[in-house]
DNA sequence: CCAACATGATAGTAATACTATTATCTATAC
DNA sequence: GTATAGATAATAGTATTACTATCATGTTGG
């Protein structure tokens, strides 16, 4: 059985509401697909309204720019992941076992058991990991931050860090290594599609190596403290 | 005693190599000012002619555009910490000594001996935290690769990898753990001071704490190999 | 059924990211 | 000392981007 969810994103993230409308919803699932296809840098709301048979106009009325539109979008990512891992680690004691879990989760090993219509689960994957960084690699981070932007992001950091505290009562910096493993994760990905010898595992056909290498680091970490 | 460095790049990065001229000189000063400043998407050639007293025109006859510009200054940033590395590492033969200079020497712990008249290094390093990873997560990413471009952090990379592996030759992951530490490192200090909560040191005035989670976190990963 | 609101159609602006042309300046080769 | 090659300045121009504004049309729910 898969689970319908609704993922409510903060406000300030949008004018109007995307998920109120058809037209929000071809905007959220067709910037998507550019995003991937063009790369943030070339994706404009000119060729989202061509593609989607709007005006650049109708798009404004969602998203204040093409910047906003990104951050929806990873922000998503990352509650859906939160949403994940509260799901699969639900009556789960065992640590260990909780963070083999995040480890799978975030190197995308596990079943989605949740549905989202219009949503590529895959495609937000690799705008997650090719292009999330630029939510909040700008000079006005400070001040998304204050509108609370980020929230989910740290939500599940605050989460995983949790979990590692569990394992390891007196680690002192279970933050710092949960926002690690999480972009380390991401840019291990991208490093073995794109850039393979900054990895040990660029020739590999799965990320089974990553997995273990994620976990291993994870785990030897907490593990001597 | 400070040693003048020259560090030599890669002809594919500019058009015309702006070591030789006053005006090529001014640019890379003046932009590594002006992306702190104004940060990368800010950032234009127009704004740095107007900065330098030249033309648009003058500027675009050393780099193709501001991307490469970016590329050129943070690739400059990774061969001078390849230049330190092999500097402090010469002549010491225990690699937890060496591993414990790279983990000072990526958070600016070490005195910088090298000397380079028109670069500021402080401003150099606040870009390669916040600007960095722009220069390959791109769509032509695969491109530049081909032209060699980010040899020198692959080759920096490679460098610590071989450290890690002199202390645990057993160690399957040395590559991917260099490139972790090196882009950790830079995220920490990017979440520290704007994101905190995904850090555990985001109150301290010093590195310090970011320098012992990194050393920590490699050391009891390759000791548990 | 009409009032409210979403969307479409159209237009326009300032800035960006370039390219092109011609003039001027300057160093050094003969 | 002059010719000349090469670098830079001055100026202009273009296509695209990143918006904003206005008004017409369509749709829907009270």
């Amino acid at each position: 059985m898969d689970l319908q969810v609704h993922i409510k994103m903060n406000s300030s993230l949008y004018i109007r509401d995307p998920e109120q409308s058809e037209l929000g919803k071809k905007i959220i699932k067709s910037s998507i697909v550019m995003i991937n296809e063009l790369g943030f840098e070339d994706f404009t709301f000119k060729k989202l309204a061509t593609e989607i048979h709007t005006t650049e106009a109708s798009i404004y009325r969602y998203f204040e720019n093409k910047h906003r539109l990104l951050t929806y979008i990873t922000t998503w990512f990352w509650t859906w992941l939160e949403y994940q891992l509260v799901f699969y680690t639900n009556n789960i004691n065992d640590p260990l076992k909780k963070i083999d879990i995040i480890v799978n989760l975030i190197t995308f090993q596990l079943e989605d058991k949740f549905l989202a219509e219009y949503i590529d689960k895959e495609q937000l994957h690799l705008i997650a990991i090719a292009e999330s960084n630029k939510s909040y690699y700008t000079k006005h981070v400070d001040e998304d931050n204050k509108a609370k932007i980020f929230k989910p992001y740290k939500d599940l950091c605050h989460n995983i860090s949790t979990i590692f505290s569990e394992y390891a009562p007196s680690y002192p910096y279970p933050h710092s290594l949960a926002s690690s493993l999480l972009e380390t994760a991401h840019h291990q990905i991208f490093f073995k599609a794109h850039l393979p010898s900054l990895t040990d595992f660029g020739k590999d056909k799965e990320l089974k190596n990553l997995t273990k290498f994620l976990n291993h680091m994870v785990l030897s970490t907490l593990k001597n403290s």
